[in-house]
DNA sequence: AATGAATGAGGGTTCATTCAT
DNA sequence: TATGAATGAACCCTCATTCAT
């Protein structure tokens, strides 16, 4: 299994760990996070379950190496999109559209590292408690420029996370889903959400000339 | 020690029972999933492990009773507001509502069937798949009748549930949280993001060429 | 093996408890600490390495009662033999009488808990530091008294231990060894090494009449 | 990293194998029998694992280097002191002393062939059945010569052994001790338990009766 | 002469489950 | 009903050893 020693040389160190987080990852979203012991991600990986404590001094490394190597990619794949600013609404338009697009990518990686955060003590992530602070100040700032409606910026970040949050196990469960139109759907939705009010029924006609 | 249950001898299978739903709910919450054992869900319920697998013939089977008391009285709970129905956008908030409630008043139990879903493989719960089932018929109600924009429903229904699933891990981390608050405002969130578009206002036609 | 239950209604936990202690005392002295493995400490001990563990909550909480047990023991043994005081060299005589007899009664136990306090870096004993301190003691007293020569009584008390300390090994190598012989001749070895240096020649005629 | 040995390439096979085994008493020394593991030791000389395999084919070979190396310098270092004879007082004199100062400037290498004798199942020494046998002779030659008062030969040596053998130890634990104090001290320990008893004095006599 | 990679056996520990009482 | 005792499987981890380079 898995392509017979295809360059049987080249079988340095660096592959070796992303082999064995390939396949963390793998076990766990085919199997769950309680099946996935060493042994099984190690037959995964096509080795032992030695030499994967010999790349990884414990589990819970692995394991920590796969929530590491999520965030580096999606911060490094977030970072670039969302330096193209602009209005707060387009910018939650790209915020909604990079997270989601990047979950579809990666949708085994983000929730395997859901289930590890979940479950495991002592694997962390920078900043896990704030994962919408940054969502909030996005929020806070079209409400200063007086683009979004008034709404609690906290709850209402709360909220969209949620929706980014639950797309992995989403895309995972149903593969055959319409990405686009889901992630514009979604945009859409939460764009109503964060309008203004309109304007009490007569000005409406009001405005209009 | 522990010998003067004498007067606790009319116990009654049914009363233990929940003893031990209960310190499962207790222990899942409080100690993580990965710490629950038997033993440990035992001692919480002030029994010993041989008498929990007297009570529930197997670990899941408690998990599954933890589950399905959660359904049961989530189910009466909603089904007694929900009766009361009324145009589809009161609906909406009535579901919101009753759902958000419900969780408040019973998040430790909430949380740790959800726990129990994601990570035991035996343990089922009616309908489970299509759980946003009842709210996409609710918002395509709301569409039928025009009062609703025009959004894809399964998508919107799955956001929301999104929003009031993971309620209960917020409110277990924040136990200070103003309930009422977090309700209202989602509530208005999700209302905003049904209602249909405003009719193009002046300025949008303006600022085209 | 061992009696194939011959009071299985009996079986309490102290029992058990004994029986494990006694099968890694065997095990250690027969084949060494690092043979001494918690499978096969319970297999010599009739039963599992899970009940072992059911019974003592680590291999080290083990050790530590081996090693209790024998200090517990020791202590009731010499204690009752040291009551009854006399001169220092006749507390001496006493002191290497019932340490010596002790070993040889209990030479498995000593030799088995001497390895484990070498290897064991969490087992501990209470005054393990200055074992050979109420020996300093004693030969202190007995210089004051004058009945003892003048000597370092922190070396002597040292060597004097070492001998002790020995002697488990010694019993365990020659378990045909005459014992009492052994005994007197270490008690006169020291009581002849603690007295004091002999007058100058001349005295001795001298004191003569 | 560690690729600048360019300049060290004439490291012979024996400086290397003299690596080993010091690094094996340093971390048996150091971290106690149980924590030097082949790994921890190569670590500890600076080269790897599969490299100490290289020059050692197996750790048990290792071990028995360390304990040969000991018994060969140490014998040298004896032979040549004992050589120059005397008396049987004097021979006992220079016997103590010269094994007291050796194990002084070889502490940690005594300590740790100990340790490997004791719980190694495979490492042997030449003669280390009878280590006392030499020390029994001189006792004995000096019972003939009518220097040596009468005691049991075999007993004394063992604990004029025991005393001697529990050294390295005592100087691992309290590196800042009085060496030539300790020396003289136990030299003069045994020479007075060697001697012949004193001339019955008037007072025992006197005393009786 | 030396290394990194890999293996497999064995160790201690946890835990759901069984069973006699 | 209830308990303590016991089991066996599975888990993570350590380690001496092998091997290709």
């Amino acid at each position: 299994m898995r392509s017979r020693e295809s360059a049987a040389l080249s079988r340095t160190r660096r592959a070796r760990r992303e082999d064995l987080i390939a396949a963390a990852i793998q076990v766990i979203s085919q199997d769950g996070y309680g099946a996935a012991s060493l042994e099984r991600i190690a037959r995964e990986a096509g080795t032992s379950k030695g030499n994967a404590l010999y790349h990884f001094s414990s589990k819970e490394e692995l394991y920590q190496a796969v929530a590491t190597t999520l965030f580096e990619t999606g911060a490094a794949y977030m970072a670039e999109r969302l330096r193209a600013a602009g209005t707060p609404a387009e910018r939650l338009r790209t915020y909604l559209e990079s997270n989601l697009r990047f979950i579809t990518l990666n949708a085994a990686h983000v929730g395997a590292t859901q289930r590890i955060l979940q479950n495991s003590t002592t694997v962390q992530v920078i900043e896990v408690e704030d994962a919408a602070a940054p969502l909030r100040r996005l929020l806070q700032s079209g409400q200063d420029s007086g683009e979004f409606g008034a709404f609690d910026p906290e709850i209402t970040a709360l909220s969209i996370r949620a929706a980014i949050d639950m797309a992995a196990f989403l895309f995972l469960r149903h593969p055959d889903l319409d990405v686009e139109h889901y992630i514009s759907e979604t945009v859409a939705l939460f764009l109503r959400a964060v309008q203004p009010a309109p304007a009490p029924s007569a000005s409406a006609s009001a405005s209009a000339p």
